[in-house]
DNA sequence: GGCGCTCTCAACACCGTGTCGAGTCACTGT
DNA sequence: ACAGTGACTCGACACGGTGTTGAGAGCGCC
């Protein structure tokens, strides 16, 4: 797996003790029993209500040992982020470059891959959105996705419009700004089972049919 | 004011230790001084950042004082959020009712009174957003209050529906509902200036276009 | 003058974080 | 064989936060 978006946590801002390179073999057993530790207790609980001794317990190693490997909560939550962020952008590729010849479909696949990727981490999707407001390497994490995500909307956007497929209704990144913060939050909010939400297996078409709608008005394709 | 979706935060399922009424003046002068200090220093920081102490130093009592007043700081920032709900209500009035008549004026109206709330309750806003993971009855609270938005306009879809006005492509609530948490989150990265996000004077417009774009598809009125 | 009520706070028990310093252990070069 | 080095480990601590307890102060009212 290719991490695209960021080093990972052991490369946040506070930078951990050590820089182990070809350790003892333990090493790296201890960081990863500490990763899938916080995902089976982030299934359970929200990152506030682990504590960091928790997480110690759970990969055999004491408190203090835990501070050798992460610098804090927050760094192993980062890192659980990271791996998904590189899932869901490996599931999606660059799909949005076909997006011309078959709207529709392109914007399906790719709501799809970033959804499925989101489904399939519950847990650490959940965390990451609580954790966004007190992190600032999260946050900046996320805005750095979801930036993207804007970005390739608003150049299909503009494309669509300049063939003369879509109308010029809106500046095309405030359109694309509003779609894209739309499915972050339909999205969490199945994932999350809150109130009021979108079935689980309606999402996608419920937020295709919308940018479909919102880009290209009356001019809608099949 | 009315408080129209929940008793003030004294109401809090930890019942707190006291039923006040008829008390020694100095006593509402003082939940009303942990209030505004609550409000101020939310401009300045995150309700995680502000302690208990803090609160009651800034209204000039002592840390167990505060407790007889709320039951926690989580509880002070109920209180705070109810008095927006109230607001915004107050803002918005009925204004859907009329729905039909002139679609676009309404939903702008509409979403400017909610908009403007926020906005003019930034701290609060803020705060409140970041607490919805970690406290119930916030979360709770906030629910309720997306949830009626979302009865409301479900009601007025299926309005224009039946009156031929608005083509059913998807079912009233989903769209409903997407078109809601589009509007939250919206909202909310514009009153953080958040990125990726819409400028703060866009937003109500951006909103609507899409509004308007996704309920009523080729027919969308003038 | 004693009662009940609101209101106040010093002192306490508790829990969580992050750090420090003193170790253990395996490997490597001599 | 053995000292040195760097990865790794943890007991003990300092600190900062929360929420509670118990002892009162001030006041109205009979």
């Amino acid at each position: 797996m290719v991490c695209v978006v960021s080093d990972v946590a052991t490369s946040s801002s506070t930078p951990s003790p050590r820089s182990r390179r070809a350790a003892r073999v333990t090493g790296d057993e201890r960081e990863r029993a500490i990763l899938t530790t916080a995902e089976t207790l982030l299934g359970e609980r929200s990152l506030h209500e682990i504590s960091v001794d928790d997480l110690a317990r759970g990969a055999g190693i004491s408190r203090p040992t835990f501070y050798f490997y992460f610098a804090s909560k927050e760094a192993v939550l980062l890192a659980l982020i990271d791996r998904m962020v590189a899932e869901a952008h490996e599931r999606r590729g660059d799909v949005m470059e076909r997006f011309a010849q078959d709207p529709r479909g392109v914007l399906y696949d790719a709501t799809k891959a970033v959804y499925d990727t989101f489904r399939h981490h519950r847990a650490a999707t959940l965390a990451a959105a609580d954790a966004r407001a007190s992190s600032t390497e999260i946050r900046e994490l996320w805005e750095r996705v979801m930036d993207q995500f804007v970005d390739e909307t608003t150049l299909a956007i503009e494309t669509e419009r300049a063939r003369g497929a879509a109308p010029a209704l809106l500046p095309a990144r405030d359109l694309a700004t509003a779609l894209n913060l739309m499915n972050e939050r339909v999205m969490h909010a199945a994932v999350a089972r809150s109130v009021p939400g979108v079935a689980e297996d309606d999402v996608v078409r419920t937020l295709v049919a919308i940018w479909i709608s919102a880009i290209y008005g009356a001019n809608a394709p099949a």
